[in-house]
DNA sequence: CTTGGAAAGTCAACAAGGCTGACTTAAAAT
DNA sequence: ATTTTAAGTCAGCCTTGTTGACTTTCCAAG
């Protein structure tokens, strides 16, 4: 921690590195989180479904076809609690589940047209909301909040977040 | 929506907001945010605190001698889930909760040692790994994750977040 | 001085969505 | 034939959010 005040000896800038800059970094990722979820969350209360349906929905929007172990790897929770939500989506015809051609134990997991309809609706909230936000702050600092966040992220995720990337969707 | 696949006829280079490149920053979002809290959640643990209890450790500290009602405003919760929180930390030690000078109806709010100890502990932790997400995607990057971050709070968030600027704290 | 309303706190009940632990079934791998 | 893996289920628990109803305290306006 030494010099973290940036006050120190270094000729180099390090004023963002300040304990007040990082607390206002933490404050920021805090509010910004909950304006990130606060459009699907008014979308999904008429549903009676919850913020964990919509990460599933989203997941499997974003990969059609991955199977509930990859889910549980990229959701991070339990397989009773993805189970719960998995099991309400399939019952109420947005989420299909299709047994396995190589190994039969594996269930595949895709949307139904009823599905893509809700996760459309979800996502069109959330990205219009993303979209104001990069457009007011300009492709340069669009590609210094990516860098940010990919460094905060654990290695872990950060693999599943690669993974993910330029997938043909 | 018109154009928002960028490749349309503005000469402009608008491929940032393409569906591709947004949907890539909610995930970052989603992944980002589970290493923020990541660290923090772990300490807590011992305590048989939660991220609630964090939360407001983070801004009474942040604000000393805030009152109860500034609090719920900034947390965006109800009376009832913050009072639960705020009981079972000034039970213990860690808050201390003083009658208003002026007003005599509001409660002020600020950390004791023992809290003033813990909250450091939650924050250095939380600090660390956002010094190393900064360092490691430097100063430029920073402002324009800051950028992206207030552009995407409610406005009244915005008001909050910008509220806390550069307080003696 | 009385009264209306704001601030704070409390009790009860409930829901979402995490968790652990124990267990079953089916199929693949060894 | 046995072990391991993938999936699913049941039961129970915790945290943290919610509503609604209610009390106490106290400022401020009539």
């Amino acid at each position: 921690m030494a010099d973290a005040g940036g006050t120190g000896t270094t000729g180099d800038s390090l004023l963002f590195l300040t304990d007040e800059q990082l607390r206002k970094g933490i404050e920021a990722m805090f509010f910004a989180y909950r304006g990130f979820t606060a459009d699907p969350d008014r979308i999904l209360e008429d549903y009676a479904y919850g913020r964990a349906h919509h990460r599933a929905l989203h997941f499997i929007n974003r990969s059609p076809g991955t199977t509930v172990t990859n889910l549980l790897a990229i959701l991070g929770v339990t397989k009773q609690s993805l189970n719960r939500v998995l099991r309400s989506l399939i019952e109420d015809g947005l989420v299909e589940s299709s047994v396995g051609r190589n190994d039969k134990r594996e269930r595949h997991l895709s949307l139904t047209p009823r599905g893509l309809e809700l996760e459309k609706k979800l996502s069109d909230a959330q990205t219009a909301r993303m979209r104001a936000a990069y457009r007011a702050a300009g492709p340069e600092a669009v590609a210094g909040f990516r860098q940010v966040l990919e460094a905060m992220m654990d290695p872990d995720q950060r693999r599943h977040f690669n993974l993910l990337k330029d997938q043909p969707g």
